[in-house]
DNA sequence: CAGCATCGATTACGCGCGTAATCGTCAGCC
DNA sequence: GGCTGACGATTACGCGCGTAATCGATGCTG
């Protein structure tokens, strides 16, 4: 099941710290991007049924917790969108920001060492 | 106005070759999609009203053609990824991939020689 | 023990999307 | 010139999403 843009809001709080209650939860996300306590408990409940975070009793309320990981979460969507646009190769994706001037000095660092790592070990 | 998933291969096919009559369009994106010919013309019609296809009489017909590049499209499709999930930066999608194993040996190949460029002209 | 406050669960509603059938119009043929 | 067929335009409909209010259960408190 696929995990919408305002329940990926939610699930990145709980990656950040979980177990964590629905209130706790909505205390950071809510504010910023403008949302009530309501909407926060939706959004949690439909990840529910998405078997994306799961829940358990403490007590009175319940905390939640991711059930799939961030990691597992990114390389979907990375992958989807190499596939989608760059027919599943990663360098022309590089190759497109580099055009585009969307490199910063310390991406281009990070990609130097990042390469030469790969040269070595492969 | 955003391009949904659907109407990108509609978007697709005008961006392989254009200006072409709905029809051509149908012929080509309609079977492997498991599309009528009734639905490559409602998502054509969207994407008129979206203004990222534009449309010119051809006697009876209309040929229509993509007013968004895609270039600029894809632009705004990787930033997205890029911001959402990692923050802004590229490295670390690069170094995502690298984990996961996903890079082809030719992707690794084409990478050295785009850092090897980026290092001489900036 | 009865109310009240607090949680999660249920219900709501408009919008875009995926998918398509139907309608209306216009051009060409008999 | 009326009919038929080919187009584009309009309408349809269920589903997920964004956003939220309301309901119902449950535990605290006086």
């Amino acid at each position: 099941m696929r995990i919408s843009g305002a329940e990926s809001v939610v699930m990145e709080a709980l990656w950040k710290r979980s177990p964590r209650s629905a209130e706790d939860v909505a205390a950071e996300v809510a504010g910023p991007q403008g949302w009530t306590e309501a909407t926060v408990k939706t959004l949690i409940n439909r990840l529910l049924k998405k078997k994306a975070v799961e829940a358990a009793r403490d007590g009175r309320r319940y905390l939640y917790a991711p059930r799939v990981s961030r990691e597992a979460w990114v390389a979907a969507e990375s992958q989807g969108l190499v596939d989608r646009l760059f027919d599943g190769r990663v360098a022309p994706l590089v190759s497109h920001f580099s055009k585009t001037k969307k490199l910063s000095a310390q991406d281009v660092a990070e990609l130097k060492a990042l390469i030469a790592e790969l040269g070595d070990d492969r």
